[in-house]
DNA sequence: TATTTAATAAAAGTAATACTATTATTTTTA
DNA sequence: TAAAAATAATAGTATTACTTTTATTAAATA
């Protein structure tokens, strides 16, 4: 039974933070609640100090777990990706038909997320709500290459990497895979923050959901 | 000959400035100049005070034109896409064929951009770097919705539903226009900074840029 | 031309942010 | 039980994002 209930650990890239998380106490509450604390605030009025006084802590511990607000995004966003891209793997895995497998693959990526209660600590609906909100802040910055060279966001590379080789074998003549494969990450996270901000840029609603237009634009592309 | 000099000027919702930038050479000048810093030191980076540094004048002067550096951002975007739109609407006008119609609208959003002298303190090409790397940062904010109310984003709108209107025309069955819309808009910039930042996740080149990839999406996706 | 108004600049001040450093206390491990 | 490691508390710094006040300069008008 306990071994039945034993769940992956997402690897997470060393640099990103100063000590394991996932190694402590401490670290988990400091993710559990820096996920509903951003949610709350927005990626821009959290502070580490605010977090400590939530968790009953000190400012000065979190900064032993990580060096600043914006790597700790970067944490968020690659474990939200690294848990993503595990149930994407499991879930293509046994599907031998091209077709199936991407459309199962879009599902994946697309589909509202569910909470998943193996990661007790991690509320990934609101993590999704923060990937939808915040995580083009994690690389729209001055610093992305250096980042992008030390391997920040290697998880969200292979992620997109995986979709193309779908993508090229549905269809090995598409001439842009890479570009199809990162528009339907990219497409996926900004129709559903049209959704709930500009309802009027979206053909997209709860009933007709985006991995309804993900699914129609993928196979029209690449079926025709 | 002055009369053919003459340009549209590009309006922007009051809301988002205190004294219209366009009304007097220091406001000029601060437009003008946050275009190079920004695009210099990154939206993070700036300041009214390095910016007032830059052209020589007082923070507290800036201050009179922008209650703060996100409305200089949602000014700027706005511009941009006001100034996009111009030319949009001029270079379809003519064309009564909707296929041609759209195809030339594609064309005008997702071709690189070439500097455009009419706006002697504007510059486009380095304005639209700022818009490819900065301007989601305009609306990921918690302020969203109460901005969104007051018209910040207007023009932005406008833009989409514009496109939105050439899709319905070129295959009114198609069930996501204004999904589709937004796509080729949010696709555009997003396949401009792949290229940038992160070439293995993006098909598009110099040779082959994005105007290729969203061309041939679009057309896929609406005759088949 | 003088004057009064408006625009800009300079200077100073404030609260918050994003840290760093030092020391004290508690917890874990050897 | 002592030593080491982790955490908490306190204090301090430079910068940011402003606001306020006052001084200076430029423009408009009487």
């Amino acid at each position: 039974m306990e071994r039945l209930l034993q769940t992956v650990k997402i690897a997470i890239n060393e640099k990103v933070f100063l000590k394991d998380p996932d190694s402590s106490e401490l670290g988990k509450r400091i993710v559990e609640h820096s996920i509903l604390l951003i949610d709350e605030i927005g990626f821009e009025g959290f502070t580490f100090k605010k977090l400590g006084e939530r968790i009953g802590s000190n400012e000065s511990s979190i900064y032993r777990y990580f060096e600043n607000k914006h790597k700790l995004l970067v944490y968020l966003t690659s474990w939200y990706w690294g848990w993503l891209e595990y149930q994407l793997v499991f879930s293509t895995n046994s599907i031998a038909d091209p077709i199936e497998r991407l459309r199962q693959a879009i599902s994946i990526v697309s589909k509202k997320t569910v909470e998943d209660h193996s990661y007790r600590h991690i509320n990934e609906v609101l993590l999704n709500k923060i990937v939808v909100n915040e995580s083009s802040k994690s690389f729209l910055t001055k610093e992305v290459d250096e980042e992008n060279k030390q391997g920040y966001f290697g998880i969200y590379k292979r992620m997109v990497n995986r979709l193309e080789e779908m993508i090229t074998a549905v269809n090995p003549n598409y001439g842009h895979a890479s570009s199809l494969a990162s528009t339907i990450l990219e497409s996926t996270l900004h129709q559903h923050f049209l959704m709930d901000h500009f309802p009027t840029l979206t053909s997209c609603t709860d009933k007709n959901p985006p991995v309804n237009f993900i699914h129609d634009l993928v196979f029209k592309v690449l079926i025709s």
